[in-house]
Formats: C-alpha cells, sequence, structure tokens
DNA sequence: TTTATAATTCCAAAAGTGTAGAAATATAGA
DNA sequence: TCTATATTTCTACACTTTTGGAATTATAAA
C-alpha cells in the first residue's frame, strides 16, 4: 500500500472520493459503519436521514459503483452494507499519501489521537 | 478526534471529500504531498500534470477554499502547499470512523500495512 | 389472484462542476 | 515607463449531479 499507485488507481479513489463528497452520502457510509456488519436496509436508512426514497436510491448507487457499499436481498428487503476492505484501501491510500509516502503528517498523529 | 463530530464537521469532511473527487485535484494534493513542506509554484505543478493554468487555477482555488491547500507569494511566483493539518484532520475523522467509532477495520491494517 | 410493502427505475428540472481561451492583474527587471 | 512573465479573473459552454414525484418492479402474505 505504500508503494506508488498506479494511475487507475489514482483514479479509483478520486471516484471514491467523490462518492464520500456529500453529505448525505458521508451520512450514509456512517451510518452503515455504526451499524456493521450487518448494515441496515434501505428504508431505516431513509428514515433515519430524511431521504425520499428515490434520492436515496440513487445515492445508493452511486456508493455501489464504487463499491463502497454492498447489497443484499432478504425477501422484500434490501440490506446495504459498508464494504470495509474498500474504506480499509481507501484508508490506507491517504494514509500511505500523508505519512509513509511522503512525511507530511506523523503516523502518531493519526493512531494515538485516536486512542 | 474519536468523539462524535458535529453535523458542521461532517459537512465540511464532505466538502473535503468532494476537492479531493476529481483526478485532476487528486493529483495536485499528491504533488503537493511529496513537495511538502515546501510546496510547488502554479506553473510548474501546471507543467508536470499537463493542466492549462486557468483550469489549474480554478482547482486550486477550490483547494484553497477547503484548505487543503495554502498559497503564498514569492515576488510574481505563487507558492501553493499541502496543507498537512486539514489532511491530518481528514484522515483523523476516516480513521476514527473506520477504526475507533466503530470496528470495521482492524487499525492495524492500516498502519502496518504502510510500514 | 389480490393486496400490501419495499425499493428501484423513469422522467424531469434546477443547480453545480470541469474545462479552457481571452482578457486582466500583479510583480519585477531593463 | 515599457516589457516580460506568472497567475488569476472573465466568460462561456458542455456535461454531470442532485433531487424527488410518479410509475414500475419485486416479493410475500392473505
Amino acid at each position: 500500500m505504500a508503494v506508488k499507485p498506479t494511475e487507475a488507481q489514482i483514479t479509483r479513489y478520486a471516484d471514491m472520493f467523490a462518492a464520500m463528497g456529500t453529505d448525505a452520502r458521508l451520512r450514509i457510509v456512517r451510518l452503515l459503519l455504526a451499524a456493521h456488519p450487518d448494515g441496515m436496509v434501505a428504508g431505516e436508512i431513509g428514515a433515519e436521514l430524511g431521504i425520499p426514497a428515490s434520492t436515496l436510491s440513487h445515492h445508493l448507487e452511486k456508493l455501489r459503483n464504487e463499491d463502497l457499499v454492498r447489497v443484499r436481498r432478504e425477501s422484500t428487503f434490501l440490506w446495504y452494507s459498508a464494504n470495509a476492505e474498500a474504506l480499509q484501501e481507501l484508508l490506507g491510500f491517504l494514509y500511505a499519501e500523508c505519512c509513509t509516502r511522503n512525511k507530511a503528517i506523523q503516523p502518531q498523529a493519526i493512531v494515538t489521537l485516536c486512542k
């Protein structure tokens, strides 16, 4: 992860950042992380965040397109969950860029802040 | 940082993600991190990434608006540099959401990957 | 099969974004 | 002051995004 990312990877990380780059979608991701690993039913997400069904569906599609969330059907319900692997990749990329490949930030500044 | 962020902070992090959510701007940030803490002259960034001056100026403005980059003038040249504090905040937020507040990702998965 | 609920897809519209040439501004040196 | 260079601002435009009501599809239960 500390190695130089490819052009394609940079584009992918940019798309992932863009997917988390709206208030609505960042809240969705946070909610799904809090409910990890079970996730939440779409309707419950919408109710919690006050987002109309069709709007929510579009946001979830965007997050799914970037593989930041996964979905599984359970009868009429669609359970959405955060994709921890993808988030780990993104976090690893940002960490590497800031702390490892370059020394702009001390690793401890992140890790110890969160103890 | 591991505490619950305010509504306003979430909005701000979303805006920061959005600022890094295009190929061009993510490359700019990477370049400035590599040149940290000196930063780079605007023209040099444009030359390196093949971005026309006016387009680059808009991207830099967006990054400046989100406080992800800083600028200082040196005669005719404008030196842009990454704002490590802002990046640390953003990284800390993502780390906290994924690894601390929720346990979706093991902290070691990030830190040890980058040793 | 009819009904009910969950969620998506269709459709549309307003707003925002990315791009870049041309003109303007800032600074310094001759 | 005139000139040269660096950069931004002006202007424009195509494209994408966000939003949400209405219609449709999916699933299951009565």
